[in-house]
DNA sequence: CTTCAAGTTGAAGCAAGGTTGAAGTCAATC
DNA sequence: GATTGACTTCAACCTTGCTTCAACTTGAAG
């Protein structure tokens, strides 16, 4: 096949080259409206151009963290069809800044509480707040004071509904 | 039951209690041999008071980012039974600060690509440091200078291969 | 027309880290 | 001795974000 003429409908393969999704991705995306397509008569998926810029946006979200769901949702805010406005991306974009600055907030507060940790081997319930961020001990002496972690950073594991 | 006398056991739920884990969670760990326990004649699990302190570890490691194989791997490095002691620690907590610290200097590099890109509307596969972190793009004219985004960070959704 | 890479589908699988439920047991109290 | 609440096991299920498979069809080149 190949990308043989200035057609202005892409095949799937062409995207994946050209995003670096794989194919069984963009289906996936496709399956969960994330990313349209429309047909030949054949039933083989063509996409616009615009995809790609979709696409891209939906890598960078992912790089930021967030979930499909949230993909979908920010995407929904973008006024269907009509390109984005600079003020458009510039509001989102300050969202993401903040959560990444979130992140790394909770991150080094973690890292620099391993520093005062170095060497000490406290590494007890009730005191260390390494392993105790938010304080879950409850009773059991006053608790020392406890790093608190967002959960933005906790949420590495699925958590489990 | 409830927190009765000085007994140098624990049962489950004062683990739970004393820990914050859930009594589920304790089980699979010790199904995954994270985390052992005794039994009573009832078969009822019974925990010596080191849980306490191995749970703490557990939790900052998982704070830290590690998955549960990680962790075993450190605490079997930890000779067992033997209170570990503060080399032991240090050694284990400068190796967590190496990888809290590259995770920072991802999202803050992240992040910076997106101040940069604040308004312009870039968000292009090609040229977009954010949505374009190590270059996948392959062809399609010179990459610009790309994020290079290490899979830590990448790691906090669930990722499936 | 033939050929064959490229495309299609739906269902199932994987990975992690647990949770939930059913069905039954233990232990301490009324 | 009966009730109650804490505990047990085991298998099945959950979530996210895809990938893989098998079996078939399209479509463009020769």
């Amino acid at each position: 096949m190949g990308p043989v003429d200035a057609h202005q409908l892409l095949t799937i393969s062409e995207v994946v080259r050209r995003s670096g999704f794989a194919a069984s991705a963009l289906r996936y995306y496709e399956s969960v409206g994330l990313v349209p397509a429309t047909r030949t008569g054949g039933g083989q998926r063509r996409y616009e151009r615009a995809v790609l810029r979709r696409l891209a946006f939906i890598r960078a979200a992912r790089n930021v963290g967030l979930t499909l769901d949230e993909i979908r949702a920010e995407l929904s805010e973008l006024p269907r069809e009509r390109t984005p406005t600079k003020a458009d991306w510039s509001r989102i974009s300050r969202r993401w800044r903040g959560r990444l600055t979130e992140q790394i907030a909770a991150l080094t507060a973690l890292r620099d509480g391993l520093d005062s940790c170095i060497g000490c081997g406290c590494l007890s319930l009730r005191q260390c707040g390494v392993s105790n961020p938010r304080d879950a001990v409850a009773a059991e002496g006053g608790g020392a004071g406890a790093l608190h972690l967002p959960a933005l950073v906790r949420r590495q594991p699925p958590l489990g509904r």
